[in-house]
DNA sequence: CCGGATGTTCACCT
DNA sequence: GAGGTGAACATCCG
């Protein structure tokens, strides 16, 4: 469920445990440890310690201790960060809302009684210590229209991948990346580079608008061609049958008649 | 029952 | 080197 929009829900929920005393660190599921961190290393940076500061980069919740260390979280595509009861999509549109207690990978508790938790059904996400940003390219809110440009140019890579390319820049996933080139009116399969100069201008401005509008709506799941992502749907704007394919390695929605 | 689902990583091709 | 494909992870939903 989770793209930037939705991490960046997480990222709030988590701000309100800063300053807290950690307790203790409890790693329910050892494999929910990435980086060939011994699970107990993570548990020994954390202890004692307090988060001072809460970042986002794309899809990358970080969490930095007062001790220089920084507590790195993804969500893959079932995880959903909780804090003292309370999750982080409440509030958002979302799929199942359903709460497993077997699904807690990863769980901080703090004096004090309250606790930070991450739930992962399918373990697609996982958590790190000082994980590597810098193979993140910018977050996409910061993205000026240079950046994009960059991304994109030379690349015989279809748009869309390109778009998603987490090196290039950060946070876009399928909901959103669909959801901006139908707004831009761009064919997802277009070779990168051979967009020209008011392409670009039209993709930037509607990555901005993409990611404001639906973020305020409600997430990645509140988009234009959300209802219509499924064999037989149609283009909410002209009513076309959507061409379905997969790009980038990923089932791709896309109108035929307007992306061009 | 079957196919597909918001993500990342990796092995293996072309 | 660049890009594509499929697998893996585990579970839910239509």
């Amino acid at each position: 469920m989770p793209e930037m929009l939705e991490v960046e829900s997480y990222r709030q929920i988590a701000s309100r445990a800063l300053g807290r005393r950690i307790e203790a660190v409890e790693v329910r599921d050892p494999w929910f440890v990435k980086g060939g961190i011994d699970p107990d290393a993570v548990v020994a940076a954390l202890r004692r310690r307090r988060f001072v500061a809460d970042r986002r980069i794309g899809k990358l919740l970080l969490l930095d201790t007062d001790d220089g260390s920084t507590l790195g979280v993804r969500f893959g595509m079932t995880g959903v960060l909780e804090l003292d009861g309370v999750d982080g999509i409440d509030g958002l549109a979302y799929g199942s809302t359903r709460r497993d207690p077997a699904w807690e990978r990863f769980i901080v508790h703090f004096d004090g009684g309250g606790s930070l938790r991450v739930r992962d059904a399918r373990r697609l996400g996982g958590v790190e210590l000082d994980p590597d940003e810098s193979r993140l390219g910018p977050d996409a809110t910061t993205v000026d229209r240079t950046t994009l440009s960059d991304a994109l140019f030379g690349s015989a890579a279809p748009v869309k991948a390109r778009l998603m390319d987490q090196s290039r820049i950060a946070g876009l996933g399928n909901l959103l990346t669909d959801d901006l080139l139908w707004r831009a009116r761009i064919d997802p399969t277009r070779t990168a580079g051979s967009l020209d100069a008011g392409e670009v201008r039209r993709l930037h401005s509607a990555m901005r608008a993409t990611l404001r509008v639906l973020g305020r709506r409600g997430g990645s799941h509140t988009g234009d061609l959300q209802d219509q992502r499924h064999r037989d749907g149609h283009c909410p704007r002209c009513g076309s049958l959507l061409q379905r394919q997969s790009v980038g390695g990923r089932t791709t929605y896309w109108c035929p008649a307007e992306q061009i």
